[in-house]
DNA sequence: AATACATATGAAAACGTTTACAATAACATA
DNA sequence: TATGTTATTGTAAACGTTTTCATATGTATT
């Protein structure tokens, strides 16, 4: 494409190739006169100035890498969006990386801060991809970085949550206040730490409730939506079924939906079903579905402007950012049944 | 970060800066006993290349730019991830543009090719960002670029498409077929060529019926989930209801079916819904949406394809590629009622 | 033994910017 | 008048790679 660099402008309008980039980069610093010469070479030619060379004088890139296991999920794209929106305010462009929860894709991403590809990383997933020792306080050794919504097992990190166990405490609160006693939970991917936090805030409620943990309630999950269906499956397969059904999240609340449906099930006359995320379609469903909301764009927000702020130099102790959750009442969770 | 160059592995390695390059690019030209010394120095400091030193040199960026009107969507947040997922094979990294719709984004993230940001574009937006004129083919005049999605109005640019007018006719045939004849629209935005597509392809399978077009039955949207609520809700207070609605979209069909169910209708015995995309939800929904299926994996990949064929030289005329849709019937859909 | 050829390496020039420093001019100060 | 100050510009040295060209060594061919 354009071949023109700096110096054709600079011949054109009669300066020095300095001149041109100040007049791009810090226009106060040349005569209005020589300024507007150069405006007009610049705009007859064209030219943008490559950002190869500039990147390598300044060492800076204006990206922002975004590592995320599945950026088709409803919670992750939301977030992406406000994320994206928020860095190209503050000039900023968004690598995308989807890991597809692949650990080495994950490694892969977050090096590019080291190729000098992106000047700072916002992190969705829980594990630590760079190399760190107990020498210095981590901030020092890593490069910019703020972790959201799966929390890595680290102190001293940028990080931007909000109270899963809590939200999930909140959530079975709801079924036991509507007299269910009976309530399964469908769990996300094992190993993660928002399901960790979730499943202990859903023992908690129970046992402060003054109720036994009934191990066989508790079914495996991956978020996704066939993994509600299936739990489900095995949930109605049960003696003593449940009579509420948590999911952690809201795919696979509308996977379990969709098996009940099937099977003839009334929601929530015969079993309540309850989500969390409330994605947009939540509320869409029929019955409508009761869950936990999570603010996306605002997670999206705070991650950005935490992260411009590491940028920018003015952040020098790790921060920790707690987003409120609400609890979404709506039509798939009723009273128990008699 | 890391402060370290190609000459400080060299010196490690007892090699020039020169060897050092090749050893990393093209290992063949380094005898083995050299590459080794090499690798082990690289390992042993954890030395990444410096993308801008690399880049700078050889004019090449190994990203490539995605422009999207709004990625929280599900049909582009599935085609935004095959062609991550595909990009990364093949060694690029993908940069995310959201223009939220909004033209001067568009300009702006398609630019970035002219500062070398990118090599090439994947434009899913109808609109052409660069300027052309009719002194050469449009495809010597642009940078490596595939369309897709929204079709831009030109000749001579690579698309990757489905058929919009026939999916669209299929669309209308099935509810003809199942005896509607008074079968209403729900468009997208009016200025984007896929609603204008559809709705001759709904027009086209009404005349062919030996229908009149009912103009009170064309209701305005704009893809999303609320505009399918509100049109349906228009739709309502006919006099003479439509007996069959076809959204041009599965949000605005699931918008369209909650209306329905919030004043008791029936889907389908007292009104049939159609949507069109097949979106991950739409089996899902109660009753499971009968739809269009479009391929977002199988559009992400070609896209992605095509532009590497561009990248790689290997494509010297502007391609077509159109992509097969599915009807995929479901319990959203029935006989007219009598 | 002389020549051609292949293989492995290094020296140095580019790539397109930005910016520290120097230079100049214009102007005010003493 | 000499001196300092400010405003504006230019010169040239980076930034970290890759790659052309040249050189050196070893191997095959005649």
């Amino acid at each position: 494409m354009s071949k023109i660099g700096i110096k054709d402008i600079a011949t054109k309008a009669g300066v020095s190739p300095a001149t041109v980039s100040r007049t791009l980069r810090n226009p106060e610093l040349v005569s209005k006169e020589t300024r507007k010469r150069v405006m007009k070479a610049v705009k007859d030619a064209g030219y943008t100035p490559n950002r190869f060379g500039s990147s390598l004088r300044t060492q800076k890139s204006d990206n922002i890498m975004v590592v995320m296991p599945d950026i088709t999920n409803q919670v992750n794209a939301g977030i992406i969006r406000a994320i994206e929106s928020e860095a190209q305010k503050a000039g900023y462009s968004v690598l995308l990386g989807d890991t597809q929860s692949l650990p080495e894709r994950e490694r892969h991403y977050a090096h590019m801060t080291q190729s000098g590809q992106a000047d700072g990383i916002l992190l969705f997933t829980f594990h630590m991809p760079f190399e760190t020792d107990n020498s210095q306080p981590l901030m020092a050794q890593l490069p910019p970085l703020v972790n959201s919504c799966e929390a890595i097992p680290m102190e001293g990190i940028n990080k931007v949550m909000i109270d899963n166990c809590a939200a999930a405490k909140t959530a079975v609160n709801h079924l036991l206040d509507l007299g269910h006693t009976r309530i399964a939970a469908v769990l996300g991917p094992s190993d993660t730490p928002s399901t960790l936090e979730r499943l202990k805030g859903y023992k908690l409620a129970l046992i402060e409730a003054g109720l036994d943990i009934d191990d066989s309630l508790i079914m495996r999950g991956d978020y996704g939506l066939d993994s509600g269906s299936s739990a489900m499956e095995k949930l109605l397969k049960l003696r003593k079924r449940p009579t509420a059904v948590f999911c952690f999240s809201d795919d696979m609340a509308i996977g379990a939906m969709s098996v009940l449906r099937e099977y003839g099930f009334n929601i929530p006359q015969d079993i309540s079903v309850m989500g969390f995320d409330d994605i947009r379609y939540a509320k869409l469903m029929s019955p409508a579905l009761t869950t936990i909301h999570q603010p996306l764009e605002d997670i999206g927000k705070a991650c950005t402007q935490l992260l411009l702020q590491q940028l920018a130099g003015k952040l020098t102790e790790a921060t920790y950012i707690e987003l409120p959750y609400t609890l979404m009442v709506r039509q798939s969770t009723g009273p128990v049944p008699t």
